[in-house]
DNA sequence: GCGGGAGGC
DNA sequence: AGTAAGGCCTCCCGCC
């Protein structure tokens, strides 16, 4: 018999998360009601868990019932300068206990006591009857409250966040703060809230604060040892405010002694009656949740888009609770308002600073606004800001032109604001926790505005957000969403700017027209936005996106602000090399050729080898044109053909002449000295980076001519380049995915890889088998088929398809794990990796058999390609704070190359650096994800790049 | 603007 | 029945 399980849920914290995050949705009324359909939704989700292992026996709702408490006795000025809620907010706290009534669930408050105490009190007497209790919360106060040490069977406490969907324990507490829960009231005092107005020491912050109490165990050691620590701004402070780091100390204490309203037993769910329920849910419009409950509510419009699907699910309420089978019964949303169609003629071009105060004063009033900056090039590191859009509400947009006319002199400039009083307005608004800011590819806009010492945060991305939902389905240009889901047309850049050689730069475009493109991006965005963060919170994935992407753009945008140093001279010294060589290459080709022709073309060149030259074996691709390319060229040479030799080199030096040591000089900038690459966090269906203009991901390294281009890429004066990379990361997941004891095991011990494999595979490890061991292990990752093997290892299809069979023999979890995860691919329409990011695969079930083959591989592929993926983004993230942390500011990490970070760091600190990118690397999957295969990280320094691997 | 070819993982 | 047949990218070039 499993035992009682209470859940706790903090009401009030939630409606202002739920406020913030949720679109503005009114009821038939005209109420706005997004935040208590936030909350409805949860309580359904919550009810739904009831026959889980996980669920809850009990559940009561605590809301605080007045601001006043004990608190307020021991410290006046506690929560004195919190701000007024939202004027659209307000409404929808009386709603929230509409909402708790109508499912029938007991919601408690107590006049003098704050529902953080109420909560603690229930915590405590809950754990006192051995039951486990779950608070719904993700207030940081409430983490004092989680079970420090959960051993065997003892009742256990943890706190839920729905709208993030994580279970936090005490892993997620020591995460967060660095200590136990029995520590974090301690914590809590030192570092203050300025929110709730706790005091807390001066200059300390949650950094500070942790390491204090790490260092000496508590508050009070933390106080006395002050006299002894050596003297600093920090020891003064310590000594100075130590009253009121003690004050505050009280002020977080949770009171766990407050009279219980209603006793426990009387929190048991046990079965929701509908019919209060479906009438509260039909008041305000909640049209498809009420459909689920069964009887007699309209059922959804038809057509209603993504809801549709689980609108039909039907009937789970009505059926006494029932979860469905797969558990995951995200409530259907109601349909979103309709919102008036997009019209330019109403957008304002602001020009005085009444104007722009007004929009400041809109974008804190309704707690989110849109923004979108235009500049005078694509270069985001050193283009100038010539304008920055705004949009609050659908309906709404504004223009702000900074930058505009100067450039021709015929022109006049026209009347606009100046750019540093403008941009000294926007700063606290666009650094302002309390106002999300919304953008499509806000990495760009970061960029820019940086260079004015601007930060944008908190941040939701509507470029990242279609691509948590959509990857795989369809591309996330913003004009192309806006067509999808909007059925609107925006305008088109061209025809704003132009094209080719009479385009023009944005600050030359009149500020009617500029108004009416660039106000529109920025309406268009918040629209998508609506749409976007509500499907995701319907259809799952906001983890990925919460914890990886969303903070990855901070982190992309610094690293593509450093840039790396790339060495000039070296690059002209091998172009020059390179221009010789290609000269004697190509007097010797045309010699054997018996006349010149365009060697880089491969049409002309086929038609020398096979027609002119009458070369044997040749083949036609489908444009009917000789294929020319590697395979064939080394099978000629096998056969004894000295010209294939030749034109091979020939290719490899042009290729790496024009594409990277001509191409990258002209890449150096000219502002910084330095070459910043940029990063698509959407350029890879896996969730990959990508990286372009240009590309730093496909430096060459494996020839010796093409890694000398590497060493190009230096450390600054006093610096070292260190270079981490994941050993063999795929095939580690691989193992650990597809559950293959042996490749573990050899993991686990440090074992070659390959060797093992080419043990097993044929039976004696000699570098030939070692070698074929190794193109089968990556086969494998890629999605085999015995003819690609066939073709790569140059065997024939049944000797190819032999090694396939003894490999999924003597690893049979691979060929399951395949197996399953087609399966899955088939049914569902996408694969997902360890950390829950989807990839979806429209040709999965094509009738097409190479379509559908293709996209086989591709899924096979995916999972592991995309967890890979994950890992390293998550190393990424919090790369910096862990630098920091270790007093190692100073090391910066410039590039990211799919399993590779490099870094740049002063000579002295290399040694410091290492430990701390290597344990940040190899544990970046925890605690989310456990897995059963170490992650090795191999770490080398140098002046370059290519003497750092 | 496309496709072949080649650089990276 | 026979074909084509490794995943994810970006860049350059010739050619239309």
């Amino acid at each position: 018999m499993a035992r009682n399980h209470l859940y706790l849920v903090d009401g009030s914290s939630y409606i202002f998360r739920a406020y913030h995050r949720l679109p503005p949705l009114t009821n038939p009324q005209g109420v706005p009601v997004g935040a208590v359909y936030g909350y409805t939704a949860m309580l359904w989700k919550l009810a739904d868990g009831l026959d889980k292992a996980e669920g809850p026996t009990h559940l009561a709702v605590i809301l605080d019932h007045s601001s006043q408490s004990f608190r307020n006795s021991l410290y006046d000025q506690y929560k004195a300068n919190r701000p007024e809620p939202p004027e659209d907010l307000r409404p929808q706290f009386p709603l929230i206990r509409d909402a708790t009534r109508a499912f029938s669930l007991p919601c408690i408050e107590m006049e003098g006591y704050e529902a953080d105490d109420l909560i603690a009190s229930y915590t405590v007497a809950a754990q006192a009857a051995g039951w486990d209790v779950t608070i719904v919360s993700s207030d940081k106060d409430l983490m004092q409250l989680v079970t420090p040490d959960p051993k065997g069977d003892e009742p256990h406490v943890d706190m839920l966040d729905t709208m993030k969907n994580v279970r936090m324990g005490r892993e997620a507490v020591f995460e967060k703060f660095g200590v136990g829960p029995e520590l974090v009231g301690d914590v809590l005092a030192l570092m203050g809230d300025s929110v709730d107005n706790v005091p807390g020491v001066r200059g300390v912050g949650p950094k500070t604060a942790t390491k204090l109490i790490q260092e000496y165990g508590s508050l009070e050691a933390a106080l006395a040892g002050a006299e002894t620590m050596k003297p600093s701004k920090l020891r003064d402070n310590l000594i100075e405010h130590a009253d009121m780091a003690r004050l505050s100390r009280q002020l977080v204490e949770l009171h766990r002694e407050c009279p219980l309203p209603q006793p426990l037993e009387e929190l048991r769910l046990d079965g929701i009656p509908t019919e209060p329920l479906r009438d509260f849910l039909l008041l305000h419009g909640f049209k498809s949740m009420a459909a689920r409950i069964g009887g007699d509510a309209p059922a959804p419009a038809a057509g209603a888009g993504p809801n549709r699907a689980a609108a039909m699910g039907g009937g789970v309420l009505g059926e006494a609770w029932q979860p469905k089978g797969n558990g995951s019964t995200a409530p259907a949303a109601p349909a979103l308002p309709e919102h008036p169609a997009i019209d330019r003629s109403r957008y304002e071009t602001v020009t005085t600073l009444d104007a722009l105060d007004r929009w400041i004063a809109e974008a804190r009033a309704i707690g989110h606004v849109a923004i979108d900056t235009e500049t005078d090039s694509l270069d985001a590191i050193t283009g100038g800001l010539v304008g920055v859009s705004l949009s609050t509400a659908p309906g709404n947009g504004c223009y702000i032109p900074l930058g505009h006319g100067g450039h021709d002199l015929l022109s006049e400039k026209p009347e606009q604001l100046p750019m540093d009083v403008t941009l000294a307005r926007l700063k606290p608004l666009f650094a302002d926790d309390a106002v999300l800011k919304i953008g499509h590819n806000l990495k760009y806009d970061m960029a820019v505005l940086a260079q004015h010492g601007l930060t944008i945060t908190p941040l939701d991305d509507t470029l990242l957000l279609s691509f948590a939902l959509d990857a795989g389905q369809h591309g996330h240009g913003l004009d192309e969403l806006a067509k999808l889901h909007l059925e609107h047309q925006c305008i088109a850049f061209k025809e704003v700017c132009g094209t080719g050689k009479s385009q023009i730069s944005f600050a030359e475009v009149p500020l009617d027209r500029a108004t009416e493109y660039a106000a529109e991006d920025a309406e268009v965005a918040l629209r998508l936005w609506m749409l976007l963060r509500h499907r995701l919170w319907q259809e799952g994935g906001t983890k990925v996106y919460e914890m990886v992407d969303r903070p990855l753009v901070a982190a992309v945008t610094a690293m593509e602000r450093r840039g790396i140093l790339v060495d000039r001279e070296t690059l002209s010294r091998l172009s020059g090399t390179f221009s010789q060589d290609m000269a004697r290459l190509e007097a010797a080709i045309h010699a054997e050729a018996g006349g010149p022709f365009t060697i880089g073309s491969p049409k002309q060149l086929g038609e020398v080898l096979f027609d002119k030259l009458g070369l044997k074996g040749g083949r036609k691709g489908k444009s009917g044109d000789w294929s020319t390319d590697q395979s064939e060229l080394e099978r000629l040479e096998r056969d004894g053909v000295p010209i294939a030799r030749m034109i091979l080199e020939w290719r490899q030096v042009a290729k790496l002449k024009s594409t990277y040591s001509d191409a990258l000089q002209d890449q150096i900038n000219r502002v910084t000295g330095r070459v910043h690459t940029s990063y698509s966090l959407v350029g890879a269906q896996t969730g990959r980076l990508s990286s372009t203009d240009p590309n730093l991901q496909n430096i060459p390294i494996r020839s010796e001519t093409g890694r000398q281009i590497r060493e190009a890429f230096v450390a600054a004066p006093g610096n070292v380049l260190i270079a981490a990379d994941y050993s063999q990361i795929e095939l580690r997941l691989a193992a650990h995915m597809a559950d293959v004891p042996q490749l573990k095991a050899a993991f686990a011990e440090g074992a070659d890889i390959h060797s093992l494999t080419a043990e097993e595979l044929f039976g004696e490890v000699t570098r030939d088998t070692r070698a074929k061991a190794k193109t089968v292990n990556f086969a494998i990752l890629y999605g085999i088929s015995r003819y690609g093997l066939a073709s790569r290892m140059e065997i024939s299809n049944d000797e190819a398809q032999a090694i396939i069979s003894r490999y999924f023999e003597r690893f049979p979890g691979i060929s399951d794990y395949m197996q399953r995860t087609l399966e899955g691919a088939r049914e569902r329409g996408y694969t997902e990796t360890l950390f829950g990011r989807k990839t979806w695969f429209p040709r999965i079930n094509s009738k097409n058999q190479g379509e559908r083959q293709g996209a086989e591989r591709a899924a096979i592929n995916a999972p592991i390609q995309g967890t890979s993926a994950d890992i390293i983004k998550r190393a990424m993230v919090r790369m910096d704070g862990a630098l920091a942390d270790a007093g190692l500011s100073s090391v910066r990490m410039l590039l990211q190359v799919h399993d590779e970070l490099v870094f740049e760091a002063p000579e002295g600190l290399v040694d410091a650096a290492i430990p701390v990118i290597r344990r940040v690397m190899s544990h970046a999957a925890e605690p989310a994800v456990t897995l059963s295969v170490p992650l090795d990280v191999e770490v080398g320094t140098g002046a370059n790049w290519g003497a750092a691997h």
